[in-house]
DNA sequence: AGAATAGTGTCTTTGAGACACTATCAC
DNA sequence: GTGATAGTGTCTCAAAGACACTATTCT
């Protein structure tokens, strides 16, 4: 409680976008690539800095999907992944940065021509592997990201937010696969999450082509907790590490 | 990447603790009183401002955690909790406040005539039942604590972060008890712990006393995560909802 | 027909929990 | 001895994974 008598910090506060989505059975990460230095012509994750007093951090990171990603922010998942403030993080000065986590559906390619140009999906494994070199230390915050998407898929419905309003239970198991990076039978994961309370709901009497046989077609359930959980076979991993 | 032409928001950085131990098989928080208003005289988290340009966020905590608890950082668990930063969790301003959860071993009562008078253990309880009001949205803070606390019981050797170097195994059980809120069979938790790979090390030939038969020494062994984990009864709660 | 995907049944192994039982201390 | 805690053995039930099998579509 050392707040008689302080000099306000000079902190700036920035609110980073991690933004995933599955692509030809990928996981994939929004980019753009920066414009001015530090970093520039680097990919970068979409972000900028808090607005004005009023706005709380989940409505900015609402706003920065909107206005970068041009993402309706209203219908995808969202949620605070971590803050990032090493002092030496952004060679501009002190900048400290609140990571958000949001999930979407496949869309459409980020779109020429809106405020979002520049913009492109990339596969995580190419920043993983260290083949595509990020700005600042976003290739730390999206390693977070990984590792809380990975993990929130073992107990919550988060995988139901990669896929459209219906969807199968095989689209549902390649999200599993491609996030988990693994391979699942698919007969043992079709009793699995049917089994799991609320997680999936039957959409009667509909059925979608590919080129077996249709299947059925399902909606997110009203569970926010899987019970039981659908356990990765690996097992966890390391805990996150925000700076 | 809208940094060409801000203005700095005027926005304060605070890091606040939620330090957590184990007392009277209670979960038990520490609290500061607050000398100033806004909300002077109520209970709070122990925590202060960023104190200046090359500070990291985790630096900071282990100061707060020093002068406002008398604690050696070095020894306990430390990890960012969330961020806080509603527009008006804080009457006098935009205040945006990183929340570490720490975990410390049973310690000597918070010491008087240090820089942590003031400061006093609190059973969580005590705060979930609303029985003590708290000042700003440090209430929601420790919910997130206690949650997370209780998550990473399941998969990470944390419970060994309440419990001294050494420890026997009904210790350990204690910890999973009170933080969980369950009784757990003393026969089972005893071999499952201890077939979690790395888990927990025996000491070589030491003892302790209490009542009945002695029982064997442990350490912390180099796992970092459980497996298999040790798996809640109740199932997994609410995910965290950082604002 | 044959390939491909959807969906079902069943077996084996493993782990969780219940609980009887033995061991070693204080009193 | 009694009571208390430590530690072991064993049984039962349920979930996880392997995998044979049936069902329905496309070409």
């Amino acid at each position: 409680m050392s707040d008689e008598n302080w000099s306000p910090p000079p902190v700036l506060l920035a609110v980073d976008l991690v933004i995933f989505t599955l692509r030809h059975s990928q996981l994939q990460v929004l980019l753009v690539e920066r414009g001015i230095d530090p970093y520039r012509g680097r990919a970068a994750l979409p972000g900028g800095f808090l607005n004005n007093d009023s706005e709380d951090l989940l409505a900015a990171a609402h706003r920065e999907l909107d206005e970068e990603a041009d993402l309706d922010a209203a219908r995808l998942h969202l949620e605070q992944l971590g803050t990032y403030g090493a002092a030496d993080r952004d060679p501009r000065g002190r900048v400290v940065s609140v990571a958000y986590l949001a999930i979407a559906p496949h869309l459409p390619e980020p779109t020429a021509g809106t405020d979002a140009a520049g913009a492109a999906w990339r596969p995580v494994d190419a920043i993983t592997s260290g083949e595509l070199p990020l700005a600042f230390d976003h290739d730390v915050i999206i390693a977070d990201g990984i590792e809380r998407a990975r993990s929130k898929l073992e107990h919550t419905p988060l995988a139901t937010a990669f896929c459209e309003p219906t969807f199968t239970i095989s689209d549902l198991q390649q999200v599993y696969e491609a996030v988990w990076g693994v391979d699942l039978d698919p007969r043992n994961f079709y009793r699995k999450v049917q089994k799991v309370p609320d997680f999936i709901r039957p959409v009667d009497a509909e059925r979608r082509v590919t080129k077996g046989r249709p299947a059925r077609l399902f909606t997110a359930g009203p569970a926010t907790s899987l019970h039981p959980p659908i356990p990765r076979p690996g097992g966890t991993a390391e805990p996150e590490g925000q700076r």
